[in-house]
DNA sequence: ACGATGATGAAC
DNA sequence: TTCATCATCGTA
């Protein structure tokens, strides 16, 4: 046996330093990254077909718009650190911060393919599509706000070799954020075609 | 098209 | 303390 599952395991863990970057270019990489949850002796993948970009201080989007408040002030914090908030009283939003300290950004999981642990869509399986629903699907809540994407809080990345043809990319504008004046034709939505 | 449902942040 | 708003979803 050479190889060696758990440390193997490691090396495809997403470090925090991959989130400390464009938050834009992050975005687009995360596209067939593999969100995985382990609870209670239980794992569940999930490869990320749609992510969504809030980049910036200036961002009218985005929730740091207005400056550090209680809810958002993870978004100013370390990158690679989950930010999870309740929208419409029922849904929780997941997102994970990037860029420097003090530079508030994240990228809102909008969709992805339940998945085996060999990084294969499972037969039949069909696209969990919207915020409200992967947070659901995965059992996530408020527990998980201000953890770092690691494997020891139970909810983190990893890079299973897929990798998305630039040609399968779509970009579009943001679901939900009307209000947000320039910003709202900013083409920070980012999901591929299978 | 619309109601559910509650935290958030700004105004007063 | 009140109030409008909200990075949504299921049902109609």
């Amino acid at each position: 046996m050479k190889s060696r599952p758990s440390i193997h395991n490691q090396e495809k863990t997403l470090p925090l330093s991959f989130f400390d970057r464009s938050t834009i270019m992050i975005a687009q990489e995360l596209l067939g990254k593999v969100l995985v949850h382990h609870i209670r002796e239980n794992t569940l993948r999930l490869i990320i077909n749609e992510v969504e970009a809030y980049d910036g201080p200036h961002d009218k989007a985005s929730h740091a718009h207005r400056g550090v408040t209680p809810r958002n002030q993870v978004m100013f914090g370390e990158a690679g650190h989950w930010y999870l908030y309740l929208v419409y009283g029922m849904h929780w939003m997941l997102n994970i911060t990037t860029g420097p300290k003090d530079y508030p950004a994240a990228i809102l999981i909008r969709g992805g393919y339940p998945s085996t642990g060999s990084g294969q869509v499972h037969s039949g399986g069909t696209l969990i599509s919207g915020p409200g629903k992967i947070t659901k699907y995965l059992g996530l809540n408020y527990f998980y706000n201000t953890l770092p994407a690691l494997q020891k809080t139970g909810l983190w990345f990893e890079d299973c070799g897929i990798t998305i043809p630039p040609k399968n990319m779509i970009k579009k504008k943001r679901i939900g954020v009307d209000y947000a004046e320039k910003w709202k034709d900013k083409l920070y939505n980012f999901s591929f075609l299978l």
